[in-house]
DNA sequence: TATTTTAAATAGTATTACTATTATAAACTA
DNA sequence: TAGTTTATAATAGTAATACTATTTAAAATA
């Protein structure tokens, strides 16, 4: 018997909270199936409807829109994330270390977490890749930030410069270094994938993971020591 | 008299030339001004057609969907700015002034140019700010890259990559690194003005775009030598 | 048991993205 | 120059999408 956990989620990413009824779980579990395979412009309400054998206008009283529920999946990502950092870097003083801890976590191939079963972390992170910028390029970023849908990505960006700030304290770009490493964690791994020639990572050599590693672990040092 | 240039555009991004005629010249100046204003996602050939007077129809005979017309403003771009680096660079050896100046002219706030009077490049560099991740974040992202939809921030990338292995042949990263720090040079943006958590560079405070180049220039230069 | 509250389904509408067909204008040819 | 071809753009649609008002069903409470 393992337990399992539940990640505390802004009330505003929800109009149900979709973690507490059946209805709302297959919501999430499905939506994260599909908008991996289909994509999420291809990706709609109705379509999940049907495969969770419910109505569009079911999935609405979760969710205001699709736009909302991809906000929610990915600030999900960034919370179970930090919850990783947190739990692997407890009682390690030397912020060397945890830097490493951090960056291995956030580069590492994901697979599915026995803590969260509804979610498939592994679809996730490749919807993270390839749909995460969506929640926040939009006319609406400055609404959305106002009641805090994005305190999940700034929470775990904080959370590494302040390991930054450890180290070097006279560093004068924490804040901007991570959150351009964050983004370059997903961007390389996507390019080595679709536009090979943007990036030194090879997809078709093994563990991209641990050159995507390599790669921004030298950044990061050589930026700050 | 002010001579003016076209830039060379990959064929595959149009159906039919909206350089060659009124109407498809219309097209580009308008959806630029339009896309700023309203968000790619508000943005429809219907209202576009509206504007300049047209039909929607009569804009789908120059692109086959908003998508290629947002990839192709995009792609216009990066070749200007190649355009401009190529121009300002010409007859310099030293890399490390080369590498300053596509830095400096990566950063700078952008104005019109009056060798393109079609195009307001201050719009059109908000526009690859908010939109630009969405030419490529998406499912046909192979089929588009493999007609050469992308060329221009490739060949881009691959111009400043080069400057970096003249300064150091040893760096193992060099597309990877560039490619990086085009991405950052526009996220620090967005950051600054609507998620300020996430960055030191203060939108508030004179310069950002001078700040956003000492940004990049410390993290380049720590990172090759 | 009756009543209130909550949840989900039915049945829509307005908008969007896109297209088949027709009309008009320009260019070429006999 | 009259007739024919070709190019261009407008008309008038359709199918799909995003979203909502209303009704029905189920559960909880008094």
């Amino acid at each position: 018997m393992v337990a399992t956990l539940q990640l505390q989620m802004n009330q505003n990413l929800f109009l149900r909270d979709p973690q507490e009824t059946d209805l709302g779980r297959k919501i999430i579990r499905q939506s994260v199936i599909m908008i991996d395979q289909i994509g999420f412009e291809g990706f709609t309400f109705k379509k999940l409807a049907k495969e969770i054998s419910s109505t569009e206008a079911s999935v609405y009283r979760y969710f205001e829109n699709k736009h909302k529920l991809l906000v929610y999946l990915i600030a999900w990502y960034w919370n179970w994330l930090e919850y990783k950092i947190d739990y692997n870097t407890n009682n390690i003083d030397d912020p060397f270390k945890k830097l490493d801890i951090a960056l291995k976590l956030l580069t590492e191939k994901k697979k599915k977490d026995p803590l969260f079963p509804d979610i498939d972390e592994e679809a996730l992170s490749r919807i993270v890749i390839s749909e995460s910028d969506k929640t926040y390029l939009t006319k609406q970023v400055d609404e959305d930030n106002q009641v805090g849908l994005f305190r999940g990505f700034k929470s775990l960006c904080k959370k590494v410069a302040d390991i930054i700030k450890e180290i070097n304290p006279e560093f004068n770009y924490p804040h901007a270094l991570v959150s351009t490493v964050l983004q370059a964690a997903n961007q390389q791994i996507f390019y080595s994938m679709h536009l090979p020639s943007l990036t030194e990572l090879n997809a078709k050599q093994k563990k991209l993971d641990e050159q995507n590693f390599e790669f921004l672990r030298t950044i990061v040092i050589k930026a700050i020591t």
